[in-house]
DNA sequence: CATTGGCAATTTTTT
DNA sequence: ATTGCCAATG
C-alpha cells in the first residue's frame, strides 16, 4: 500500500481526485499536455490496486492502437516498479535484466492480459468476434465470426460497384466517394437502410438508400463489416438482445474513455447502453461498484468530419453527471495545470482558441518559463518554405546537444504538403519518418496478399477471392470469372461454393476449368492448415505455392523488387505480431492490419525528423515544432471557410498544433505556392493574425536562439497580459476586448493569477476569457 | 487476353 | 504532378 500512496504523491491536487475517482461517472475535462494520459493509467492501476478491480472487469477505450499500448506498457512498468520493491527491495531498474524479464512477464499475465485496452473499432470487433452470430439486422442478413473487415477503399470500391453495374447511375453524378461518405454518416447516426430512406425528401437521398440497401446486402453476402459497422452493429445487438447486452454490462464495470469529444453519437451509445444496461430512468442505475469514467478537451475536437460530436462531451454532466454548475459538482474535475509547454508558446495556443464561441470554460496555466518567441516566416513559394524550415532544424541541431532530429516535428495540414520536405530531407541526409498519408497496408501488394489470407479466413469474402484468383496470372480471364460469379447468384450461394466443387467448375469454366480447380484445392489446402499452423508459417506457404513473390522476382523491375521488400516487411509484421500476442489466430491478425493505421508504428525512441498531418500529431509533442503552409483555403481549408462550425474545427486544428510544442514554435506560410501542377498565390492564414502580435517575431538577426524553457526566459518583453494582471475585476464591470467589442462580466472564476473572466459581449455572446492572456480594456 | 498510351480528375482530415 | 481509368492494339 505505501507504493500505491507513493505514485500517488507525483499528482496536483485534480489529477489525484481523478486518479482517486472510485465508482459513479466523472468526467476529466483535459487541457493539452496536462498529464491525462497520467491520470489514465494511474487510475487504472489504482483500481486494480487498491479497490481490488479484476482486469477484466476494466474497458478502457482509447483513440489510437499506439495509445492503448502505451498505456497497457505505462500501467505494466507501473506495477513493475512497484513489484520490485515490494519482492526484492530494489528500484526495477537496477535489478538484474533476467529478473526484470521475469518480472515484467509476471505482470503482463496478471495485470495487463485480461484488461480490455484499445480503440473502439478493435474492442467491438473482438465482441463481435463472440456474438455476431446472435445478431441478425432488419432483413434478416446474417453474419458469422470469420467477417472480414472491409477498409475504406473495399467500401468505396463496393459503392462504385453497385452504383455503376447494379443501378447503372452515371459516376459523375454519384461520386463513389460521396455516396459513402453519406451512407457512412447514415450508420454514424446509427440509421438503417430504411430508417435512411425514410428522411430523404429528394431523388437523390432515395438513390443513395437503395445503394445503402444493396450495399448492406453485399457486406453481408460476403460476410463482411466495414468501420462504421463494428460500431453500429454491437449497439443494434446489444438493443435487440437483451442477454448479450446483461452479459458485457455485467462484465464491464469500469468503463474509461479517453477523447471523449471525438466519440460519435453511435459509440456513445454503446458506452451508455454498457453503463446503463440500457435503463433509461437515472434513479435505476447502478453504481455501487461500476464507474463510468471520461476524459477529453473540447477545443481539440477535430473529427466531425468523421461525425464525432464534443457536445457529447459537454452533455457529460447532465447525461451521466449531477449536472450541478462548475462551482459545486462532484462529477467533473478540470485539469488545466499544462506541463509541456513554455508560457509563450501557451498563451498563443490560449488566445488563438478565445476566437471560438463554442467552448467549455478552461484555460491552460503554464508551469514552465516564458520560453523563446514563436517564430513566424513568410517564405516564396513551397520550396523556399523547406528550405527556411529544413535550415532551422539543421541549425538547431547542431547548436543544442539535447536535440536530435527526432525533437522535430514538420506539422501540415493536408498529407500531399509532405513532398518538399522529403525532397531536401532526402538530398541532405536528415533521417526522417513520414506518418500517415500512403498507408503500408494500402500497397497493391499489400492488398493482394492479404487478399488471400483473407479469402482463407472467411471462404464467403468474395471480394477478395475475386482479387486473387488471378493475381498471379494463371489463365484465368474474365469470360470464365463473370460464368462463376453468374452462377453463383443465380444459385444465391457464394463464389467459394462453386469454386470448391470440381464438377460445377468444369461445367462451367470450360478451357480455365483446369486452373480454377488448381486455384481451389490450393485455397483448400490453406484452409485446413489455419487451425494447426502459425499463421507466419502459413503467410509463408502462401508466399510461395501461390507463385505470387516468384511472379514479382520473375519481372525483375525495380518496382517489382520494392514490392518483394514490402511482402518482406509484411511477413516481419506477423512475427512481431505473434510476439507480441499470444494464441494468434488469422482473425486477430487480419483485424489487426485493417484497424492499425500508421500513427501505430511511429516508433518511440527514434531519433528522426517528423513529417505528419495535425490530426495525426493529436496525442504528440516535440520540442520544436513547426507548423507549415498557413495559407487561407489551405489552412483554413477553403472547405472550411464558409461554415462557422468548420471554421472553428480548423481553430481547433491550428490549436492542436500549437500546443504539441514544448520549446520552440514555428510558424510559416508561402507567398506562392504549386496546386495541382501550377503555381497559384497565397494570402497568409487568417490564424496568423489571431496570434498575439507581441509574442511573435517576424524577423531574426543571424542566430536563432534556443534555450531551453525551464526557468523563465531573460526577456523582458511586457505583454499586455502583464499590464491587467492584478487589476480588481468585479462582475458588472463594462469591458473592451480588442476583437470581440464591448461586453459585460458576468462571472469571475478563481484568483489572481488563476483568474478568469466570463464576459457577455454585446455582440457575440458570452465567453470565458482570461484577463491574462486577451487584451481587455476597462470601460467607464 | 494482356499491355500500352492517352486523358481526366484530383487533395482535407482517418478508425 | 501524380494517379486511375478507358480504349486501342498485338
Amino acid at each position: 500500500m505505501t507504493a500505491t500512496i507513493d505514485f500517488l504523491s507525483h499528482l496536483n491536487p485534480s489529477q489525484r481526485r481523478a486518479v482517486e475517482h472510485f465508482c459513479g461517472p466523472l468526467l476529466v475535462v483535459a487541457g493539452a499536455g496536462s498529464g491525462k494520459t497520467r491520470a489514465l493509467t494511474y487510475r487504472i492501476a489504482n483500481l486494480i490496486l487498491e479497490h481490488r478491480v479484476d482486469p477484466e472487469n476494466i474497458l478502457a477505450v482509447t483513440f489510437t492502437n499506439k495509445a492503448a499500448r502505451e498505456m497497457k506498457e505505462r500501467i505494466q512498468k507501473l506495477f513493475a516498479e512497484r513489484l520490485a520493491i515490494a519482492e526484492f527491495g530494489e528500484r526495477f531498474e537496477l535489478l538484474p535484466e533476467y529478473d526484470q524479464v521475469q518480472l515484467k512477464s509476471r505482470v503482463w499475465r496478471t495485470y495487463i492480459k485480461d484488461l480490455w485496452c484499445g480503440t473502439f473499432h478493435s474492442l467491438f470487433s473482438r465482441i463481435l468476434r463472440f456474438d455476431i452470430e446472435k445478431y441478425q439486422d432488419e432483413k434478416g442478413r446474417r453474419w458469422n465470426r470469420n467477417f472480414s473487415i472491409f477498409d475504406e477503399s473495399d467500401a468505396q470500391s463496393l459503392v462504385k460497384e453497385i452504383v455503376t453495374k447494379q443501378l447503372n447511375l452515371d459516376e459523375k453524378k454519384f461520386e463513389p466517394r460521396s455516396v459513402r461518405y453519406t451512407i457512412s454518416n447514415a450508420k454514424n447516426q446509427g440509421l438503417s437502410p430504411q430508417e435512411f430512406a425514410k428522411e430523404q425528401p429528394n431523388y437523390r437521398g432515395r438513390v443513395i438508400s437503395e445503394v445503402y440497401s444493396y450495399y448492406q446486402d453485399r457486406l453481408a453476402e460476403n460476410n463482411a463489416l466495414d468501420f462504421d459497422d463494428l460500431i453500429l452493429m454491437p449497439v443494434r445487438l446489444f438493443q435487440q438482445n437483451e442477454q448479450v447486452l446483461g452479459y458485457w454490462h455485467s462484465k464491464f464495470r469500469h468503463i474509461l474513455v479517453d477523447e471523449y469529444q471525438d466519440t460519435n453519437r453511435t459509440q456513445y451509445e454503446l458506452i451508455s447502453l454498457l453503463v446503463t444496461h440500457g435503463e433509461t430512468k437515472r434513479s435505476n442505475w447502478e453504481w455501487r461498484d461500476r464507474s463510468v469514467f471520461v476524459v477529453g478537451d473540447a477545443d481539440q475536437s477535430i473529427y466531425s468530419f468523421r461525425m464525432a460530436d464534443f457536445t457529447i462531451l459537454l452533455d457529460f454532466q447532465q447525461d451521466f453527471g449531477d449536472g450541478l454548475p462548475d462551482e459545486d459538482t462532484r462529477t467533473m474535475v478540470k485539469l488545466e495545470e499544462n506541463y509541456r509547454s513554455c508560457e509563450n508558446i501557451l498563451q498563443a495556443a490560449n488566445q488563438l482558441i478565445e476566437n471560438n464561441t463554442q467552448r467549455i470554460d478552461k484555460i491552460l496555466r503554464a508551469t514552465r518559463g516564458a520560453g523563446e518567441q514563436i517564430f513566424s516566416h513568410k517564405a516564396d513559394d513551397e520550396m523556399a518554405e523547406a528550405e527556411f524550415v529544413i535550415n532551422q532544424i539543421r541549425t538547431l541541431e547542431r547548436q543544442n546537444p539535447e536535440l536530435d532530429w527526432g525533437s522535430f516535428a514538420i506539422l501540415y495540414r493536408t498529407n500531399a504538403q509532405s513532398r518538399p520536405f522529403e525532397d531536401i530531407l532526402v538530398r541532405l541526409g536528415i533521417p526522417y519518418t513520414v506518418v500517415g498519408g500512403l498507408k503500408f497496408y494500402d500497397r497493391k501488394e499489400i492488398k493482394d496478399v492479404l487478399a488471400y489470407l483473407r479469402a482463407i479466413a472467411n471462404p464467403a469474402d468474395t471480394v477478395s477471392l475475386l482479387r486473387v484468383i488471378n493475381t498471379p496470372r494463371r489463365g484465368i480471364g474474365k469470360a470464365t470469372i463473370d460464368n462463376l460469379v453468374g452462377a453463383a447468384q443465380e444459385l444465391g450461394t457464394t463464389l467459394w461454393e462453386i469454386l470448391s466443387d470440381e464438377t460445377s467448375v468444369n461445367t462451367l469454366a470450360g478451357r480455365s476449368a483446369r486452373s480454377v480447380n488448381n486455384f481451389a484445392q490450393m485455397i483448400s489446402r490453406w484452409q485446413e492448415q489455419v487451425e494447426t499452423l502459425p499463421v507466419s508459417e502459413l503467410l509463408q506457404g502462401v508466399l510461395e505455392d501461390s507463385g505470387y513473390v516468384q511472379d514479382l522476382l520473375n519481372q525483375g523491375t525495380d518496382e517489382a523488387e520494392d514490392r518483394v521488400q514490402n511482402v518482406q516487411e509484411l511477413f516481419n509484421a506477423v512475427l512481431q505480431f505473434q510476439e507480441e500476442n499470444e494464441e494468434v489466430t488469422l482473425q486477430a491478425f487480419l483485424a489487426s492490419t485493417a484497424l492499425s493505421s500508421d500513427l501505430d508504428n511511429l516508433k518511440e525512441g527514434q531519433t528522426a525528423v517528423s513529417l505528419m498531418t495535425l490530426h495525426a500529431s493529436k496525442g504528440l509533442e516535440f520540442p520544436v515544432v513547426f507548423l507549415v503552409g498557413l495559407e487561407q483555403g489551405l489552412f483554413p481549408n477553403y472547405r472550411s471557410m464558409n461554415d462557422p462550425n468548420a471554421l472553428e474545427e480548423e481553430r481547433r486544428l491550428c490549436y492542436v498544433g500549437i500546443t504539441r510544442a514544448q520549446e520552440r514554435l514555428f510558424i510559416s506560410h508561402a507567398r506562392e505556392r504549386r496546386l495541382y501542377g501550377n503555381r497559384e498565390p497565397a494570402m497568409r492564414s487568417q490564424f496568423l493574425d489571431e496570434l498575439p502580435e507581441e509574442l511573435l517575431a517576424t524577423h531574426h538577426l543571424g542566430r536563432i536562439p534556443y534555450t531551453k524553457g525551464v526557468g523563465s526566459s531573460t526577456s523582458q518583453r511586457t505583454t499586455v497580459g502583464k499590464q491587467s494582471f492584478g487589476e480588481n475585476w468585479q462582475v458588472g464591470d463594462r469591458v473592451l476586448h480588442k476583437k470581440f467589442g464591448e461586453g459585460e462580466v458576468t462571472h469571475i472564476f478563481g484568483s489572481g493569477r488563476k483568474i478568469s473572466l466570463a464576459i457577455k459581449f454585446d455582440s457575440l455572446g458570452q465567453k470565458i476569457i482570461d484577463p491574462i492572456v486577451a487584451q481587455l480594456q476597462r470601460v467607464e
